[in-house]
DNA sequence: ATCACCATTTATCATATTAATACAGCGGCG
DNA sequence: CGCCGCTGTATTAATATGATAAATGGTGAT
């Protein structure tokens, strides 16, 4: 549990039905109901509602004008980094365009981040790199127990950049990698190949080998980004 | 002007007012006033001030719970890629340490935006690349077209990416860019030097090599990054 | 030590008033 | 006649106010 739970009950049900009916583009072409109505259709006070729509105001989804009301406001203006609006992203339809334009994301950031954390070389974050590798390639776990070891081991390369940008994709990260799984986990004799590939890039990094280990980093996703072009090819 | 404004006058004086403050750390060590006191202080009603701190809220920067008040959020929650979030930062003092770690955030980034665009290859996203490089050369300008030159030629390296999570980095690029040159702007000789680079990375991409693109937008950011190491030490 | 109660603060509700502004209608003027 | 500017009005968000509910840490009785 973390220790503060955000937004009430009421006001975090509007926002999640909102958001995701907005991302899904629900409202591209009409504005969103006027706050009375939306409070009907929540059976909520019209306080709570506006609360919501300030949250949604906040992540870039939407905005206001007196008379004009409510509308969805251009996808440039999207907080496409906020980790809520990430997931209804990906939650809408099985986006894997999306899935693909983010792994052509992590290409870019995860490479730059362990060049990053053997320049820092923290061995306690380079110790955490490896222990999640091992966590990988070890037999036996039950599938999520696996999932969460392979979030663990992109989110410890993240950290030990030591850079607070990076650090921030960690939930983007935990969410394009959970939702990810879910088309990859089918594909057999991949999860050992895959773990070898994660522990080639903890080795590198562990060994300071920065070139190795941006190289590595690379294939690693190369090899996702193929993955998914293929399920995308299979339909 | 954008066609829509967001956030009433009054709420949007007091998420910034409270957004910069939590940011500076002034409530680090201490949770916010009550939502009674906030709305005194601004002199507005408690809905208003409630509406703010659901923004907030929604920003990552603080939770609320009852009996416990409001209080700042751990840092690893607040969304470092949110616009807001990192114009405050980046004006908490001369945060130079924050500046250079977006600039290595950046040095993940533009290389890849620029193979990524090399790759999409379209023509007139290409085109604007090369007429901001050319804006940049051409001399005679107000300082502020100057910098207006070179935010529009980063912002349409990632327009041209075709990638929705780099083209989210516009905002974030625009207010680095806009704060940085007030670093470096008095060194002199750097301005020609820096339209070459410029122009430089326009050409490679243009003609399509994407192992010299890459090459020099990631000289580029080093140039940079060793300017703004060079002000830090110079105090 | 346990449990019932209390005080505090956010969460929600309900209603009223104010401010901004698109739009229609009117009148003047070429 | 047709265009232009003004003005009034209706709509909707923005703000204000005050009341009640829910959550929960603390306190004191047993």
């Amino acid at each position: 549990m973390t220790p503060f739970e955000n937004g009430g009950k009421v006001t975090a049900r509007i926002v999640e039905t909102l958001g995701r009916a907005i991302v899904a583009g629900e409202y591209a072409d009409r504005p969103l109901p006027i706050e009375a109505d939306i409070s009907e259709q929540f059976k909520a006070s019209r306080s709570v509602t506006r609360e919501a729509i300030k949250m949604l105001t906040a992540k870039g989804l939407i905005a206001s004008r007196p008379r004009l009301g409510t509308s969805v406001a251009p996808e440039r203006d999207w907080n496409f980094l906020d980790p809520d609006v990430l997931r209804w992203l990906l939650n809408r339809g099985l986006s894997l365009d999306l899935l693909a334009e983010f792994t052509a994301f992590r290409s870019a950031i995860e490479p730059q981040a362990a060049s990053l954390a053997i320049r820092r070389n923290d061995p306690a974050a380079t110790a955490r790199i490896g222990e999640a590798a091992e966590r990988m390639t070890k037999g036996g776990m039950s599938q999520e127990d696996a999932l969460q070891a392979d979030i663990d081991f992109h989110v410890a390369i993240l950290l030990a950049s030591g850079n607070r940008f990076m650090i921030q994709c960690r939930d983007l990260v935990e969410t394009a990698l959970r939702f990810s799984i879910r088309l990859t986990n089918r594909q057999k004799g991949v999860a050992t190949a895959d773990s070898d590939a994660h522990r080639a890039i903890a080795n590198a990094i562990a060994a300071g080998d920065a070139e190795r280990a941006v190289g590595a980093s690379r294939d690693l996703l190369n090899e996702a980004a193929a993955l998914i072009e293929q399920v995308r090819r299979a339909g």
